[in-house]
DNA sequence: ACAATAATTGATCGCTTGTTCATTAATTAT
DNA sequence: ATAATTAATGAACAAGCGATCAATTATTGT
């Protein structure tokens, strides 16, 4: 009973999304997202709680979405290992052809989220780990499939990896050349080389 | 003629240095500065013209310790390559140790800086260059003292290097287990080892 | 048709921010 | 001593912020 939302709330996320993914979540402002949704402030308060509640949703949204490209790497390449290459090969792309995915939400927000937002910074490392141990599956598989060598611990492999991730992001943030990304891409792959 | 200033200027680069690092340049507040240097806004804005003024001059300083630590290790060691590892493992401690110092002003600056403020923006790219030339001297001697191959790009192998001590200021910010930390510095090892 | 419920509106509030500036204090030259 | 010059003070300002809420509009059940 009573009157219904018009809007749909994966639209407002997709909108938010990418206001935060560009200007971070401090920069932010709620007219900003005013603006990018069509939304007025009341709606967004009654639908969100606060500009913190937003934050939160639009990171699970932004996870999924990221989760799901490296599910989708899994799927295409018969090899985990060839899974992890393309998909670091695809945030390198991105940020070299500076896409809105360049920047990296969870990255972003680790660096900006204000110390005493307790419950926004579990939430970023919350994502940041589920990321993280996707990469570590796909670590795992490799292993058993005997792509890269069994003697290396796949937990510390995959926060290694996740480490390099976390400097591409710098890179992009500071507009490094394509060379330097390129390179840098290749180097995370000889890493991986180097484990076989 | 007229009145001495009452304050020390690298006094108070210091202790604004300490409060940027810990809160940003974002959220760092006038009223924060002003608590740590015992200075009034008004001496501040004759002194430094702005917040950004200020904080440039702090980055400038600030520069200058990390490349005096740097030029240190060069110092203390025989070996160009120990010399890189030295710098590698101090910050590693920095970061395990939670000390002011796991933070790094120009990583936090090039995450927080807002688009609009070209010039220090600018700054921040050309601090993190100048440290960059200091790790590629490195490089370069040691391919001269053959402990490394001199097949390697020093240039691409020096931003490598950046990139990683890049990936290690996330982790900083993302209060990562001193596991972490010990293993992916440990991996950087590994990387250098590699160019033998 | 009417009442009950829920969503939308957008002006408004209290607060914090970076910055200013008239005033006062200290130093130096004549 | 006096005037000139410069530094320090700190209340005050305009602007922007996140958040609120009474009024309005739309939808649904009876």
């Amino acid at each position: 009973m009573g009157r219904q939302p018009a809007f749909e709330r994966k639209d407002v996320l997709d909108k938010a999304s990418q206001v935060f993914l560009r200007n971070g979540f401090q920069r932010t402002t709620i007219k900003d997202i005013t603006k990018a949704t069509g939304l007025q402030p009341g709606s967004i308060y009654s639908a969100f709680e606060n500009k913190s509640g937003l934050y939160i949703e639009v990171i699970e949204h932004y996870t999924k979405q990221q989760i799901s490209v490296l599910d989708a790497c899994a799927e295409q390449n018969e090899k985990s290992l060839d899974a992890l290459k393309s998909f670091f090969k695809m945030t390198g792309d991105n940020i070299v052809n500076k896409t809105p995915d360049a920047h990296c939400l969870l990255v972003y927000g680790a660096f900006e989220i204000p110390e005493d937002e307790k419950e926004l910074r579990y939430y970023v490392q919350l994502k940041l780990q589920e990321i993280e141990s996707r990469i570590y599956v796909l670590l795992v598989k490799a292993q058993e499939k005997n792509e890269i060598l069994n003697t290396e611990d796949p937990i510390q492999l995959a926060r290694f990896l996740m480490t390099l991730l976390f400097g591409h992001r710098v890179l992009a943030q500071l507009h490094a050349s394509p060379e330097t990304i390129d390179n840098t891409i290749d180097r995370v792959f000889e890493v991986l080389e180097n484990y076989k």
